[in-house]
DNA sequence: CTAAGTTGGTTGCGACTGCAACCGGTTCTG
DNA sequence: CAGAACCGGTTGCAGTCGCAACCAACTTAG
């Protein structure tokens, strides 16, 4: 084998450097709005918004950090905060001995009501208005759709 | 003013889902292989990388924590690693008694050599390879870099 | 029914990061 | 030519993360 290595040309290393930097001056951008906007981490707002989505406000905690790409020893100490900020809460899960849940807490939902305008407003301010225009949102769905695909393969 | 928050549709909300996780899952996809593939943390590398760019091999400290989008803190204890593994060495600069300059060592370029077919392979296996298509590229290098000027605004 | 293997969650540990404080060197000001 | 303000780099500290080890509970095989 020992294939040659095709470089990158100019062009896609600059798209390459680009969506490292996008992306990670993006995700600071809006945790740093998210704190002082609604005292919450970008992360702990993941967890929030993945829990109100779910049936009865509540998942399991495998099933919850395999959807925040976290691993489980990460879930645990993040919901451990949210627990003590009372805005999640731990419930023995009925049919498996072993299981937890997490579940949003009356308190939990308020804060996320609070949170979602001011992250959204980011999301729109930093993603959505800079891609305005035809082809824009299109061409970026459909190229993350195929290397979502191509993660998800191997 | 008073904006009643302009809510994400169900295709905004998909896009941005997957552009926080194609990043995460990409970043950490890039950095396994960089670590068994030439020993090499995907942010070291960046390291190498721009420090064999520069003129001489060699930059301002704090030069190269902005372009790596790093704290000053952060790169001291990279460049640390680095230069316990003699990738990397300090000298003092010249024309300022205060700074610092991160200079490529021999065996560092010859780990960057090593490593970048590793990085490449990658790059283009999972992100260029399913980007190909006519308006894949070209449409995404569009949004990005608008979205980066968008986070370089204010 | 019991023993072995598997799975879900937590904990100890080390790695990495940013912030704030600090120290020496530089530049500005009177 | 001082003294103040500033700047570049490092260090203490706290927060977050993943991995490996662990324990308890479930499942499967004999």
């Amino acid at each position: 084998m020992a294939e040659p290595t095709r470089w990158l040309d100019e062009a896609e290393q600059r798209v390459w450097r680009q969506l490292l930097s996008a992306d990670c001056r993006l995700r600071e951008r809006l945790d740093r709005e998210l704190r002082v906007g609604a005292n919450l981490t970008l992360g702990e707002y993941d967890v929030l918004v993945h829990l109100s989505e779910a049936p009865g406000r509540s998942l399991r905690m495998s099933d919850l950090a395999q959807r925040l790409l976290l691993s489980r020893s990460g879930l645990t100490r993040r919901i451990d905060g949210l627990v003590r900020a009372g805005l999640v809460a731990r419930r023995p899960c009925d049919d498996d001995g072993r299981g937890s849940l997490a579940e949003l807490t009356p308190a939990g939902l308020d804060r996320l009501r609070g949170a979602a305008p001011v992250h959204v407003g980011g999301v729109r301010r930093y993603l959505f208005d800079p891609l305005e225009g035809p082809d824009g949102l299109a061409g970026l769905a459909h190229g993350l759709d195929r290397i979502g695909r191509a993660l998800g393969a191997e």
